[in-house]
RNA sequence: CGGGGCGUAGCUUAGCCUGGUAGAGCGCCUGGUUUGGGACCAGGAGGUCGCGAGUUCGAAUCUCGCCGCCCCGACCA
């Protein structure tokens, strides 16, 4: 039983200025966190308490799924991040940790860097201690603090600079035991999340810099969420709006013949897609080809697109650059002949066709057949150009952003989409880490081989504040039973009386029997500003003890959730107390 | 990194346009009255007006630079 005059619950009545979605305005107000600088936060003690119950649930859910606990260092040398796979785009994000000004080195580079994750030093470790198929699999896992220089640091604890994840590492001798491990940390994740109160729905990924073959992200639906996801009731698919795809273009689509030769015509002064959409030239959005040249590791490449589909970027990442971006008209007009406006991909129209990394296709430009597409000279357009006939594809693949409505590649109904906050990911990795670092073991065949990976991560600070976002009301946090910093407050409003002490410490002791963390509030506050206060910080259940109750012979019992407040009678407190609790304990 | 906004007491803020005494509410301290949903009265403490230059007799206020914070976009392991 803790004391509230003894511990440290600075509540807020008004919402600091720099907090504008709810959740982390509750999370200001209720106590639980304060600011340092952006992205930067203090677990307040009441704070720390939800942190820590959700980390050791999400410990024994981790463990259940055959995950080992570990601690890995914050700071790591550069040199495991050089001589990974990711370091060009890696470093951006990361805090660089140099020794105090030594100047041994050139500052270019830092000697350490702050890790935003762990595949660079747990990779290393694995290849040097395991090399037999008898000690695989392994999941090696740690809950710790991760550095990352967001662009954006935003909405307190949801998007920090310095957070707490769950992060773990599969090792498996092959793809099919991979999958193993990877559908028992997916188990796992569901079982963590149902565990503490969230509503979380796993949906396809993409895999981003990471690498890999396929992802789950663990989405908490919600407005403020930072992310899209595109699913379909009927069938239940679900996916980030990155890697979503849509049944737009059919699997047995056959290939438009051509209609006529192509043809060169003047559009002075028209760059852009709307411009030859209206008169005169009125050519549909979706009969043009959208032609778009980007820079991969220093070669460009073109994507065509119809001309009214947007490019998903995070699509071009199959494609194997470990950097891409757009390129400029400077870089695009050499390559191709023209800028940006009059840009195709006929053949034989390229200025500099040999220059590209290649040419990709969205499927979507199927359905076009027979369109019109820069000539790439300023100011003219072909038209007549047939998709198989005249453009230099390399490769068609999966580009454009899915939009609701379309299609749901698995039952056909319509897409739709909602916002979520992503709350953890889980990557079937694959060899490139193992491969990368030489972590590979030798089989019962005396033959060596990578070991596959998988990894895995739970954003400790913001399930803590997605559960917030989705568990509050107008008065404060509504706090599951499971993750509530404390799980009954005992209210007394008259504390300066010995017998209301006495009888709170009673009762206290006997919800703590029954399995609670009970806070008792003690203070000497008018019985409003206890009451705003209890709401406010989401404890489930309040036991109410005043003086007029007394003199009654009662004490009231009332849960957060509920506006319902019970008498009982003080011969029955403790044992209905209690009973309440293990009530609570069950839903939980 | 681009666009926009904001920095005044612990918190929320007024004042700035039109230069001249820095104000309020909450919180805090003292005393009193209160006491079941953020009480009331009286008194009090608390400010380099983000930092630095400049203009001016005089700058919270006008100008420039810097820093910090927030929002939108881009980005996001």
């Amino acid at each position: 039983m803790k004391l509230w005059s003894q511990f440290f619950i600075p509540t807020l009545k008004e919402s600091p200025a720099d907090a504008d979605i709810t959740s982390h305005k509750l999370l200001v107000r209720a106590g639980l966190v304060r600011k340092l600088a952006g992205g930067l936060y203090t677990y307040l003690p009441l704070g720390l308490r939800v942190m820590r119950k959700i980390t050791q649930i999400c410990r024994e859910e981790i463990e259940r799924g055959g995950g080992i606990e570990l601690e890995m260092p914050h700071l790591h040398p550069v040199e495991n991040w050089q001589h990974g796979p990711r370091w060009p785009a890696a470093r951006e994000i990361m805090f660089r940790a140099d020794s105090a000004g030594d100047g041994k080195r050139p500052s270019r580079e830092p000697e350490f860097v702050l890790g935003p994750t762990h595949e660079e030093v747990i990779t290393p470790l694995v290849k040097a201690e395991i090399t037999s198929y008898r000690d695989l699999p392994k999941n090696f896992y740690q809950i710790a603090t991760k550095f990352r220089n967001e662009i954006r640091p935003r909405y307190g604890l949801m998007r920090a600079r310095e957070f707490v994840m769950m992060d773990a590492y599969s090792f498996d001798v092959d793809d099919p035991h991979a999958i193993v491990s990877y559908q028992r940390m997916k188990a796992a994740y569901e079982a963590f999340f149902r565990r503490i109160g969230a509503h979380a729905i796993a949906v396809e990924a993409d895999t981003g810099v990471m690498g890999g073959s396929f992802s789950h992200e663990f989405m908490v639906p919600a407005e403020v969420g930072d992310d899209d996801v595109i699913y379909c009731e009927a069938s239940g698919y679900a996916a980030n709006r990155e890697k979503a795809t849509s049944a737009l273009v059919p699997k047995d689509l056959a290939d438009a013949a051509p209609v006529g030769a192509t043809e060169l015509f003047p559009t002075p002064g028209i760059v852009t897609i709307a411009a030859l959409e209206a008169a005169p030239y009125s050519v549909p959005a979706d009969q043009q080809f959208k032609t778009l040249v980007f820079m991969g590791d220093g070669k460009p490449f073109v994507v065509i697109l119809r001309g009214g589909d947007e490019l998903e970027e995070a699509k071009l990442g199959s494609l194997g650059f470990t950097l891409f971006r757009p390129a400029t008209p400077e870089e695009i007009e050499p390559v191709m002949g023209a800028r940006p406006g009059s840009l195709g991909a006929v053949r034989g129209t390229i200025k500099n066709a040999g220059a590209l990394a290649g040419v990709f296709a969205d499927y979507a430009i199927r359905l076009i057949g027979n369109g019109v597409t820069g000539a790439n000279q300023d100011g003219h357009h072909l038209r007549n150009v047939n998709v198989a006939r005249d453009l230099a594809v390399t490769k068609f693949g999966d580009f454009r952003r899915v939009r609701p409505g379309e299609p749901c590649p698995l039952s056909g109904q319509p897409l739709q989409v909602r916002r979520g906050i992503e709350v953890g990911h889980i990557f079937k990795l694959g060899t490139k880490y193992s491969e990368k670092y030489g972590a590979a073991y030798t089989d019962d065949q005396k033959q060596s081989h990578p070991m596959v990976m998988g990894c895995y991560g739970i954003g400790i600070g913001r399930t803590m504040q997605a559960v917030i976002e989705q568990s509050h009301d107008a008065d404060g946090i509504v706090w599951p039973w499971a993750i509530a910093p404390y799980q009954v407050l005992v209210c007394v409003l008259d504390p300066q009386l010995p017998e209301a002490m006495e009888l709170a410490t009673r009762l206290a002791a006997a919800a703590e029997a029954a399995g609670a963390d009970v806070l008792v509030d003690d203070r000497a506050e008018r019985p409003g500003v206890k009451f705003k206060d209890a709401d406010l910080i989401g404890i489930p259940l309040r036991v109410t003890i005043g003086g007029k109750g007394l003199k009654e012979g009662i004490i009231e019992l009332k849960a957060r959730t509920s506006k319902d407040v019970r008498k009982v009678p003080l011969a029955e407190a403790e044992t209905q107390l209690a009973a309440a609790v293990h009530s609570c304990r069950g839903v939980a």
